[in-house]
DNA sequence: CTATAATGTGAGCATACGCTTGCATTCACA
DNA sequence: TGTGAATGCAAGCGTATGCTCACATTATAG
């Protein structure tokens, strides 16, 4: 199951029937590995719960890979929209009420279904050259970064893609920390990876000796 | 592959012999997962690599899954014993000053084999319920919560193995990120995940409205 | 109603993979 | 040097899995 970007569904779902089709292939596939994990999301399993034929499976994916693909991609855009909505309306606050506002919006994203957030965020690495996977993942780093300028007289980071993709590091190492260790009181989690950001971003320390 | 920890070993290495056939196993299942991914490590790939025999591997270890849960616990092992030896050391010295250099010993040892971290980090979420790994994590664990309590005066979290928890999985999570991010400096990235843990530790912020 | 395209089906092919088993080789030790 | 134990070997079994293909059903439109 080796990635291969170039492969393209086989036909675009142009009816309602089709799309509910494709919606359905997915939901069941985030069930699967959710509940039972990576090695048992296999095509047969996935078409199985989906209550859909293994062909038609192959009708709108060109392959396992895709279908895994498509549920990163979504959930990226999805944090990527939230994100962007979030950072439109909250212009004009201070930098820690918007970063408590987006954290909590990233963490609560991410804690609805930890299991699967997390086996994403691994398959994610196994992906590196889909150029779509690749755009989700920049513009997350460019709504931080976005919003890291919009405060750089308060933050003692350089505005940077490192300090963007450290931040987003920072939420989703604490999200899966936490759902490993059993934890599932989001709001608690929230306050703590707030805490996290804001001490990252608003304190430097006298060079090292 | 569903882990089995009541499976043993079917033998014992007993010979020099034997050992290093062990050793070779592993080494060539960390190659093949740091340079494949988790998919290429299968049993006859592994004893491939390994120059022995597929009957060879499964002397020593019941099922595939005892041959990642075996390397899990070399690397938790190995971080232990290094966080255990740097905290009798550095007694006395500065929260700074050991944050720093245990955190550096930390990132490290993942960035010696970042993607070979990465894939161990998540199939430890796969054997969730192996005592030895179990205890393994909460020997870590523990050794972060004393450097706390030695520190308590210090810092604005409270001791307990969330704070914990939390620490751990800043620098696991930022290692991560780095390495995906294709970053390879690793003193760069240990100054910044020294600022993050300190930040983290050290700051305490006025409770939200 | 008819023709065509879109969608859905599932038996089953080809292969990969985990693992067993029967046997060969090497070692420790008397 | 002889013997039993330890170690090593690899063909191949049983099965799971990714995916194809030939066909059936349903929707759309003239």
């Amino acid at each position: 199951m080796i990635s291969n970007p170039a492969a393209k569904p086989r036909k675009r779902p142009l009816q309602t029937r089709s799309r509910e089709t494709v919606a359905v292939i997915l939901e069941a596939t985030a069930r699967i590995l959710e509940a039972e994990g990576l090695e048992a999301a296999n095509t047969n399993a996935i078409a199985a719960r989906a209550g859909v034929s293994i062909g038609s499976v192959y009708q709108y994916f060109p392959d396992k890979s895709a279908i895994f693909a498509e549920l990163i991609h979504k959930a990226e855009a999805d944090l990527g929209d939230n994100l962007e909505m979030l950072l439109a309306r909250t212009a004009g606050l201070s930098l820690e009420e918007r970063v408590g506002i987006l954290v909590k919006a990233g963490v609560g994203q991410q804690m609805q279904r930890p299991q699967l957030a997390r086996i994403l965020d691994y398959l994610e690495a196994a992906f590196p050259k889909d150029p779509i996977l690749k755009a989700a993942d920049e513009r997350i780093l460019r709504l931080i970064m976005q919003l890291l300028e919009e405060h750089k007289e308060s933050i003692a980071r350089p505005v940077s893609p490192a300090t963007a993709s450290d931040v987003l590091s920072i939420v989703k190492g604490m999200v899966d920390g936490a759902s490993f260790a059993g934890e599932v009181n989001a709001a608690e989690l929230e306050g703590r990876v707030i805490l996290a950001v804001l001490g990252y971003l608003k304190h430097e320390y006298p060079a090292k000796k």
